[in-house]
RNA sequence: GCGACUAUGGUGUAACGGUUAACACUGGGGCUUGUGGAGCCCUCGAUCAGGGUUCGAUUCCCUGUAGUCGCCCCA
């Protein structure tokens, strides 16, 4: 006999029980109602993906080492994506000509990721990807800005939560060209970049040598001769000064934001909780304008930002915010004292459910008592018992479960009432 | 890919190398056949897998597997 499968879901991924589902569609709808405010429109895609999209973009092969990648029965190669950035510009190359730009768009996709799982990393997450297409940087870029910011605070978050931390790659570019590096040493000196606040002063110094005995941050930090340094930083202070102007004030320029990919071609930025338990990047995003032409199409500039699920809820979950519910869960259980009047009590579910009630009809022989319970733990707030008594009567008792107050009602007045409760 | 730590019912914990592996919660049933959350009683249910040391292993050792946390990398 084989042996039991085991009901731990697979490394790395989660199960959404219902209430676990409820709270995510919560931050979803939350999502999707300050996005609708701005006018951005919901697309989406198979999570499966021909892998060339990926090895065009990225000339890292260490991205395909941390996908999910196989043959299909026809051998062609498909990828389970890990982003979503390279799906949407190749939606948006396919019907270049035709769409209306500029785009606002998002989604809320899962994505995947092959690696080893740790906190606030898993191999599947959900991550909202909101993205401004057909516009060179400026205005486009503080918009983008202003609704992950948005977004934040629609759950409740204050400025004081969390910090928006922006620079600019032309900008780590052209001071790197002013300090002699070029090519490769860029990159790799970016990725040092990113790493220097998990460093020493020394060990960045030791590091840094290794390449040039000019640091580019001294070019970025202090005022510039270079020509192209003082035009790069201009504009980033510029676009600083125009989101203070635009109410956010929780902004500030950090020369070692660099984000990992290498597609990014302007301004980049990453947001970070500023609690002590919880000092993390959130999120983060940057502009993209090279991305959409990979394809063959005329050049689309695009700036966007991906906010993944863990660690926004962890950041709701270090700030005590809470997540609105979704209005999908029962709000009455319809008890059943006498079984065998069951029939009346569904027909009079079916008229609730005709006025928009969301009712949840017994269908066990428990006792009323035992319904109660019952209710109480799949935390329904309004009970009511239909049986023979109710079937004759124009009036009902609803209990409320939380307070045990009991009122009669006309059956008619009823739906209102659950509207109120609820 | 590398490293550290951990592994006992569904969950959380307990058991000097020596009992029938204990306790709490949860689940099922009862005291209670039209009004709950309490209480009491009954009940289902576990030592991750394989090897070694030992008279004897939940306990010590090894390997594997899984999980957690870091590193690498980064959505």
């Amino acid at each position: 006999m084989a042996s039991k499968p085991s009901t731990d879901p697979y490394k790395g991924v989660r199960d959404f029980y219902p209430k676990d589902w409820e709270r995510i569609n919560g931050i979803f709808s939350t999502i999707r109602s300050t996005l609708a405010k701005w006018g951005y429109e919901e697309y989406n895609a198979s999570p499966l993906e021909r892998s060339d999209i990926y090895e065009a973009k990225t000339s890292e092969e260490i991205v395909n080492e941390q996908t999910y990648t196989f043959l299909d029965r026809g051998d062609r190669r498909v990828t389970i994506r890990p982003e979503m950035t390279p799906t949407l510009a190749r939606m948006v190359a396919a019907k270049r000509r035709e769409l209306p730009f500029p785009l606002r768009w998002f989604s809320i996709p899962n994505l995947f990721r092959y690696e080893r799982p740790q906190r606030g990393r898993l191999r599947e997450h959900y991550q909202a990807n909101v993205d401004l297409i057909g516009l060179p940087s400026g205005e486009a870029d503080i918009e983008i800005i202003i609704i992950a910011s948005e977004i934040l605070k629609a759950f409740g978050a204050k400025e004081s939560d969390f910090i928006v931390r922006i620079n600019s790659r032309p900008l780590l570019n052209a001071a790197c060209a002013a300090a002699g590096l070029s090519g490769g040493a860029i990159a790799r000196y970016v990725r040092l970049l990113d790493r220097k606040a998990k460093m020493s002063a020394d060990e960045f110094k030791t590091a840094v040598s290794v390449f040039t005995n000019k640091d580019p941050l001294n070019f970025i930090e202090q005022s510039s001769s270079d020509p192209d340094v003082a035009r790069e930083k201009k504009h980033l202070l510029d676009t600083l000064e125009t989101l203070k102007r635009r109410g956010v004030g929780n902004v500030v320029f950090d020369p070692l934001i660099t984000r990992g990919f290498d597609y990014y071609t302007g301004i980049v930025f990453e947001v970070f909780d500023t609690s002590t338990e919880n000092p993390r990047s959130i999120f983060g995003g940057g502009r993209y304008d090279e991305l959409v032409s990979l394809f063959g199409a005329s050049p689309a500039p695009a700036v966007g930002f991906g906010m993944g699920d863990i660690t926004l809820s962890d950041f709701l979950y270090t700030h005590s915010l809470n997540v609105p519910s979704t209005g999908s869960a029962p709000q009455l259980y319809l008890g059943t004292p006498t079984p065998e009047d069951r029939v009346g009590a569904q027909i009079f579910a079916k008229e609730l459910r005709e006025k928009g009630g969301r009712v949840f009809v017994n269908l066990t022989e428990k006792s009323l008592g035992d319904q109660i319970k019952d209710a109480v733990k799949r935390s329904i707030p309004l009970f009511l018992a239909y049986g023979s008594e109710e079937k004759k009567s124009d009036t009902v008792r609803m209990k409320i479960l939380a307070t045990g107050e009991e009122s009669a009602l006309a059956k008619t007045e009823l739906p209102a009432r659950m509207r109120a409760g609820s």
